[in-house]
DNA sequence: CGAGTGCCGTAACGTACGGTACGGTACCCC
DNA sequence: GGGGTACCGTACCGTACGTTACGGCACTCG
């Protein structure tokens, strides 16, 4: 068998595979070598299984970062009464969820991952990352921006570099230092607070002020 | 000789040994592989050396690391006139020097590097990097922000939270993209158009909106 | 029931690489 | 000049790991 099995390259994966896969999740957030005998063991399976189904060590890692993506697609929020109240809440809501992601220890685990991988290797995790990552939260939170300045309580020229300086404000620079090893907690609370202050500074950068309910300053 | 020479693990580094950590940086720079072989090479030396000056590879890496934080300490910027342009100007140069320093190759590969250990390893290159990158420019920062509220030019509670709200204005999502291997293209003149983007919003949230002298006890 | 298939568990192989040892050379000090 | 030191270049060793091969077991199908 020298043809790696296409169920592993496509997205159709068994119920095995995705055992499997969850098993080199499992690895990686407990910070443990990723080695085709550790996965092997791990999983309960052999690694000529592995070999068959993935190809060889980059395709199960490739396979593993695109079944952690498949998993993380959240629901989109969809339009509603669109006030100042409900926009905010959006994207206080978006951007807790964010939060919450980024800081997960298999977000973590992936990101390094896909990092440690782009400087040398050249099946690009890092794209895959990106594709999932990045650039799928954005196509779901611009269309919100867009459904704001329709309604006339937001006002930008360019949406990509709205919603990259509402990235800005929400992430800061925590991704980066929790991948660095740094022992930040977040704590639900935390999240709430800072995706609520991040919303509202967003606000206060883009809104007309026009429609402006209350409590701009929320530290009260 | 079982002790590694002391004048790596502080920080007295000849000039020689200096050459050899710059090899190590230019190898991390090309993408190649950090192999003790490879390094020793690169630098013209032994391996026997390599290992009699750092220990192991663990400690040469440590210490490129340390050697290139030692490089990057750019001066202070010193108080001058405080007025509200004085205030941007300075915010602006901040934020453009930094993003010169995190989309250069080597602050990249440096920080892939910490990343990839960060998991494992329990040599805490990510310290490293936390504490003369993060850490280092919120120490510089800090002092101007205070001088801006000092003169009545800002408003804020919380020095920390004010710098991280300028940090995520400046940064975004640039750092992690570029790690994950993103073909983001900053040339001098986005930078500088970011870095005074940023400057702006920031003063947005955080000014006073006047540059009133004796400011201090009116808030209402 | 026998052949085929899919998979597990493990042994085996080849290589890459961290770490060590050793010979050779240049330089310093007595 | 002789011994010591510092270093280069390279050969060497042990191990870890990616990859392959093989024996055995359960299940299916004719």
């Amino acid at each position: 068998m020298k043809t790696p099995d296409d169920s592993a390259g496509q997205d159709q994966l068994s119920e095995r595979q995705q055992a499997v896969l969850d098993a080199v999740l499992a690895l990686m957030v407990a910070g443990e070598a990723l080695t085709m005998t550790a996965v092997a063991r791990r999983a309960s399976c052999s690694k000529e299984t592995l070999y068959k189904w993935f190809g060889d060590r980059d395709g199960l890692l490739a396979a593993t970062v695109r079944w952690q993506a498949s998993k993380v697609r959240a629901g989109n929020f969809d339009r509603q009464a669109m006030d100042a109240g409900a926009l905010r809440e959006s994207l206080s809501r978006f951007a807790a969820n964010w939060l919450t992601v980024i800081s997960s220890p298999t977000s973590i685990a992936l990101n390094r991952l896909a990092i440690s991988h782009a400087g040398s290797h050249e099946t690009n995790l890092g794209a895959i990352v990106l594709a999932n990552g990045r650039l799928a939260i954005g196509e779901r939170v611009k269309p919100l921006l867009k459904a704001g300045r329709e309604a006339g309580i937001l006002a930008f020229d360019d949406t990509e570099t709205a919603f990259r300086t509402f990235i800005g404000l929400v992430g800061r620079d925590v991704q980066v230092r929790l991948l660095l090893g740094d022992r930040l907690k977040l704590s639900p609370a935390t999240i709430a607070a800072d995706a609520d202050r991040a919303a509202g500074q967003f606000i206060t950068l883009y809104g007309t002020g026009r429609p402006a309910p209350a409590a701009i300053n929320s530290n009260a």
